[in-house]
DNA sequence: GCCACAAATTGACTAATATCAATATTATTG
DNA sequence: CAATAATATTGATATTAGTCAATTTGTGGC
């Protein structure tokens, strides 16, 4: 009967992996993922993102089952995360999305990514 | 002196917006941001997508100043997500990126952010 | 100026999350 | 088989997040 071919090591490693991401990078990127990781939030990005106009949140809150003050505490994160600007007309508020923000989650993916994305 | 300009309208908008995002792909999606958007499991998901070869749990460990039970959770919700997978090698654990789940996130985002993306 | 309406804010409640200490599990060594 | 070492799990705790009801703020109509 055959000896066990498995090599035991001492060491669990030959060599030591490397964060590319700094500790700050990776705060601030957690933070803008979790702004849009949510699906209602995810949903009104979505919404405004596939508008090729500013959107009121009369329109907003109606996509939605929730209440009005929820909808409206997403969207104050949204904002707050720099996703989406409002702008006040008449009683009415329009939202609109920043796509300078949103190609910044997607290259902050890249980097965190690395080279394991091209492949 | 000018009358004013502003239009009064009766009703908000001209146009309801759409959403392109089925709410079972919202939530999904949102899901798998949400495992990755935290600073220690971003960092962790980095690490491993730049490593060419699979990672000891005890060098994903000495990291951070977290502890092994905490680490050990974060790579829980990772592994739960379909994000990486462990291999047991004796007594240690090495863990590797899935790199199709690092696509189906990135594809995600194309996705939610409809044309915007492209601009 | 008063009323109606849209949106934001506040306060309260519940659920989910991150962390650690302690313990359990599994494999290796002597 | 007892001792050690690497991960995982459990239990407890503190913080954060999502939701709603009630209220406030700001705007236009009468």
């Amino acid at each position: 009967m055959k000896k066990e071919l498995t090599v035991i090591q001492n060491n669990c490693c030959t060599s030591s992996p490397e964060i590319s991401l700094e500790r700050s990078q990776a705060e601030a990127g957690a933070a803008l993922l979790a702004s849009i990781a949510d699906p209602t939030r995810l949903s009104i990005v979505n919404m405004l993102a596939g508008s090729s106009e500013a959107v009121c949140v009369c329109d907003i809150t109606e996509s939605f089952t929730l209440g009005q003050p929820t909808i409206s505490h997403h969207l104050r994160i949204l904002r707050e995360a720099g996703l989406i600007v409002g702008d006040k007309r008449g009683k009415w508020v329009y939202y609109s999305i920043v796509p300078a923000k949103l190609r910044e989650i997607q290259n902050l993916l890249e980097k965190a990514f690395a080279q394991t994305a091209l492949a």
